[in-house]
DNA sequence: CTTGGCGTCGTAC
DNA sequence: TGTACGACG
């Protein structure tokens, strides 16, 4: 749920950059005979031709949509390429495209604080980088202006919103624009230069928005595609937001939206300017009612975040319908392939960034064949993590068989059987900078992994040689730069380190501990009673209804 | 197997 | 702290 956040008072010029149809831009890349074709990328999925998880815009041209199948999609463009998500370990496997988005990530971080949003997004905040080159070359004494600045689209800027380059050059140097208008001009250049650069290193397009906060940059971003950009002047905001559907705001797009439409009658954002922030906070709660009533006016106080690199990674993997798994033994072999994926990544993580998770987490959908609606919860689990394949495969397998039991209860006690799980996922969590000295122990389970991974004695000890090979770093502050590195993978390394920061973050004798640690149980709480699942849990029909009195006498006012 | 599957991030208790 | 669940793409 959205939480309230008090606006910063300075404007800020923020920027948010979304990759265009960025799977098939990596494929298109990876074949470049595929440029210009309409293509789709597709999971491997050999039911009806595979979902489409990212469709190119010669395709969009002729109708393609995500949400086909690939054989709806040869349908309707039948020269339509659709190219395979890479298979590995019998799962589909991203790997190829979130390396691609750390290449893109690292140019974006070259200009202020970079937070990655997602595998193909990410903010930026400019405000620093604006506000120097507005003091250092006034707008109105540019001469050359780069033409994919000038090809921006200026919101409210023409009437008809056919923008021409003359009109945003007008727009960019004008003497007397308002001071906030200024800055955001200089973010677009700043934005535009940002983007062919990562069109000149990575060959991939990309749309963005720049306005004063995050909302309004996301906003934007997604207005002109492909690879475009969008800037959100201060006066365009109201007209802007007005007419615009409320589920076309970020956050407002599942339940929350649901219920202003179906509750509250709110069809647009404009709509919501009707509602005093008392009476969303009456309906939603304290923090999501600020929330609404900010978000109806523009504003927006999160903070970008300074962050290159994930904050977990999961693999996973579904099993539906008849392939639902229904042994132990059956769950053991896909654990293994999870976990050593997981595994896999983890140990990149490790060499790469020098971090270590500290959190398994264990995730399931299971069935219970003698309940009539099948679905049932099955519970996750988590335990401390422990580094090496086997190890963390040991430690899954045991969160399955707690979590399975509890999913059982005393129902019967069968093995195998009078169950099905059809979602299996690992993820690795709490990943903290790696203490100094990590790295001795990053080529320990180097060895271990490359020449005899299958053995899983743990033997504790291992040659503490001491190395000073690198400073503990985190990743908090903005500009950064990329090496590559052997097997194809890409490292974010930052300027700057903060030891304060780490040295708060963990403690070395935690870290050790968790790497060497030899006790082969998970930490379980099994004899925890299971809590009711409803306490504490009200939708928000139930909310509606508990405030229903307060609804309608507001509702008679106007 | 209803817009899938496979991630990620966030909040609440 | 672990766990559940919502949102997004």
């Amino acid at each position: 749920m959205p939480v309230a956040r008090p606006e910063t008072s300075d404007s800020r010029i923020i920027a948010h950059v979304d990759m265009d149809c960025f799977y098939v831009q990596v494929e298109q890349r990876k074949q470049p005979h595929l440029k210009g074709q309409p293509t789709a990328v597709v999971q491997y999925n050999s039911w009806k031709g595979g979902g489409l998880i990212a469709v190119g815009y010669e395709a969009r041209k002729d109708g393609v949509k995500r949400s086909m199948r690939g054989d709806e999609a040869k349908k309707v463009c039948p020269q339509i390429h659709l190219v395979q998500v890479p298979v590995a370990r019998g799962k589909a496997d991203l790997t190829i495209y979130r390396n691609a988005g750390s290449e893109v990530v690292s140019i974006l971080a070259r200009k202020g604080r970079c937070e990655r949003a997602s595998i193909d997004e990410v903010y930026l905040d400019l405000t620093d980088a604006a506000e120097t080159m507005l003091k250092e070359t006034p707008l109105e004494t540019l001469e050359s202006i780069d033409e994919e600045v000038l090809k921006s689209h200026v919101l409210g800027l023409s009437l008809n919103g056919n923008d021409d380059r003359e009109t945003v050059r007008e727009w960019l140097t004008r003497r007397d624009a308002d001071h906030r208008d200024k800055l955001l001009a200089c973010g677009a250049i700043i934005v535009a230069e940002l983007r062919l650069q990562v069109l000149r290193e990575t060959e991939f397009t990309c749309s963005a928005g720049v306005a004063h906060n995050k909302m309004l940059a996301k906003l934007a971003s997604g207005m002109n595609k492909p690879a475009q950009q969008t800037i959100v002047t201060l006066a365009s905001v109201k007209g802007l937001l007005e007419p615009l559907p409320i589920k076309k705001m970020k956050q407002l797009g599942g339940k929350l939206g649901s219920s202003l439409q179906t509750d509250l009658g709110v069809n647009t954002v404009g709509d919501l300017l009707q509602f005093s922030e008392q009476k969303l906070q009456d309906i939603y709660g304290a923090n999501t009612g600020t929330w609404l009533w900010n978000t109806a006016r523009g504003i927006s106080g999160d903070e970008v975040e300074g962050r290159l690199l994930p904050k977990s990674h999961g693999s996973g993997k579904t099993f539906p319908g008849v392939q639902a798994l229904k042994s132990v033994a059956a769950v053991e072999k896909w654990l293994k392939e999870l976990c050593e994926e997981l595994s896999e990544r983890l140990q990149l993580d490790l060499e790469t960034n020098k971090r270590v998770a500290h959190t398994l987490t264990l995730h399931a959908n299971a069935y219970k064949s003698t309940d009539t609606d099948s679905l049932k919860k099955f519970p996750s689990k988590s335990c401390p993590l422990r580094y090496g394949a086997g190890k963390v495969l040991e430690d899954s397998v045991n969160l399955f068989q707690a979590a399975l039991r509890e999913f059982l209860g005393s129902y019967t006690n069968p093995v195998d059987g009078g169950w099905g799980v059809t979602n299996l996922s690992v993820s690795a969590s709490k990943i903290v900078a790696a203490p100094s000295g990590t790295c001795s122990i990053t080529r320990y389970f180097h060895g271990q992994d490359r020449f005899h991974a299958s053995s899983e004695q743990s033997d504790k000890k291992f040659a503490p040689e001491s190395d000073n090979l690198s400073p503990s770093r985190t990743e908090s502050h903005s500009a950064s730069h990329q090496t590559d590195c052997g097997e194809g993978q890409t490292q974010i390394t930052p300027d700057t380190s903060s030891l304060d920061q780490y040295e708060t973050a963990c403690k070395d004798e935690a870290i050790e501990s968790c790497l060497t640690s030899t006790h082969h149980e998970p930490q379980l709480r099994l004899s925890e009673k299971e809590r009711n699942n409803n306490d504490g849990k009200r939708s928000y029909e139930q909310k509606r209804k508990a405030t229903q009195e307060k609804v309608s006498s507001f509702c008679w006012d106007f």
